[in-house]
DNA sequence: AGAGAATGCGACGAACCATTCGTATTCTAT
DNA sequence: ATAGAATACGAATGGTTCGTCGCATTCTCT
């Protein structure tokens, strides 16, 4: 007999939001517990992160939370969609800007992106330990296809005459190492110059790696 | 006024063993209990980790649990202690065995890295999911020292007129690629081929980087 | 054999926390 | 002004889980 009712990683959960705020004190509510909650993580992380102590920070009762969140987990998946968002147009900002040098662009996101990583580091850290991982959730997949498309543009700049699965495992690789080291940025909690100064050697590793499959 | 204990990454815990096993049926004990702990974790994930569940499946009872285990706690990073070990001796027994190219090591290191960590990624996720991250602990400090000086020995072979801090810039982003990538493999549940893909990539990548090095 | 130490047991106490629901307040539209 | 909808409240509920404690069993050593 099982006895969750899930084992591993979890599916998208169940965030319909219970109700759309139309008043807007009822938005400006939303708001408050999104924020308090972003409060709470950073600041006293996940332990602390219970439904009665997002609703003190925020200034409101537990059951107006309940009115706009279906369950705890809806604010953290909340949390952490709205994170991912960010992370895509600060990818998409600068790595099809055709107005600077490739390599030079790759050089910017790996910086911009390890030091937002480092600055929202304590944030990040606590979300991941108090939200599980959403690995098969429709939004996890389209999040990730969608970085895999931007980075494909950019391959077929930088490696014009390559076949497709040569491009698709250099997309692949890149997008993967970059994601992989700015999460360990974050949970190794290294200072900004040391961020910066991996940052330029991993980002140096990857246009190196670039330039040869060039070759 | 603080509400929680630790407030964010948590130190080293009270993992001081109430008792030492004296007899053969408590250390056979002991060894049930970790050998549950990590069929649980493994197969019914972080969620159903409680010590009631733990003892079920070793076929003990929650008492007999708590004679050597101070609290739930430690079983977890005793896992995790005895996790790190294991990737330590992996390394060591491919890294400086100096009969094998070192380029070839580097292939082969991270090979068997990505391997074990996608045999075991279930484990892995559930363990990072049940345990806060140790990031101050005594023990994952001395890892990442005692790894570090293991790199540094190959950086010394690989590139002998590099200065010291050259040697130690490219061993950390060794390591740091090596680990982040391995864990985002676990994460991210590919398959065996997928992984041998990537693995295959990023050694090349990794090489690539230290040849330019010598040059 | 048998005394005393070591080990094993599991019901129980206590704390914690997500979520509900009946009531009170505020807003909107007529 | 006022009805009725939307919003806000927070004490109470119910379930879960950690860790304890007193008693039972097994082992060791003489």
């Amino acid at each position: 007999m099982s006895r969750r009712t899930f084992v591993n990683p979890a599916k998208s959960p169940d965030i319909a939001a219970r109700k759309q705020p139309q008043q807007k004190r009822s938005e400006r509510l939303v708001a408050d517990i999104l924020q308090a909650a972003t409060r709470v993580l950073t600041h006293e992380g996940a332990q602390c992160f219970t439904t009665a102590r997002v609703a003190e920070v925020a200034g409101v009762s537990v059951g107006s939370l309940y009115q706009y969140f279906p369950n705890k987990e809806a604010i953290l998946f909340r949390l952490q969609t709205d994170e991912w968002q960010q992370t895509g147009e600060l990818l998409e900002g600068i790595l099809v800007d055709s107005t600077i040098e490739p390599f030079e662009r790759l050089r910017l996101v790996t910086r911009a992106f390890f030091r937002s990583e480092c600055e929202e580091a304590a944030f990040r850290v606590a979300l991941s330990d108090a939200a599980p991982l959403y690995r098969d959730a429709v939004e996890t997949i389209e999040q990730r296809a969608s970085t895999a498309r931007l980075v494909m543009r950019f391959m077929a700049e930088v490696l014009p005459d390559a076949s497709l699965t040569e491009r698709e495992m250099a997309a692949d690789v890149v997008r993967t190492t970059l994601a992989a080291v700015g999460k360990q940025v974050s949970e190794e909690g290294r200072s900004q110059t040391e961020v910066d100064n991996l940052a330029e050697s991993v980002a140096e590793m990857l246009c190196g790696y670039l330039q040869r499959l060039r070759e």
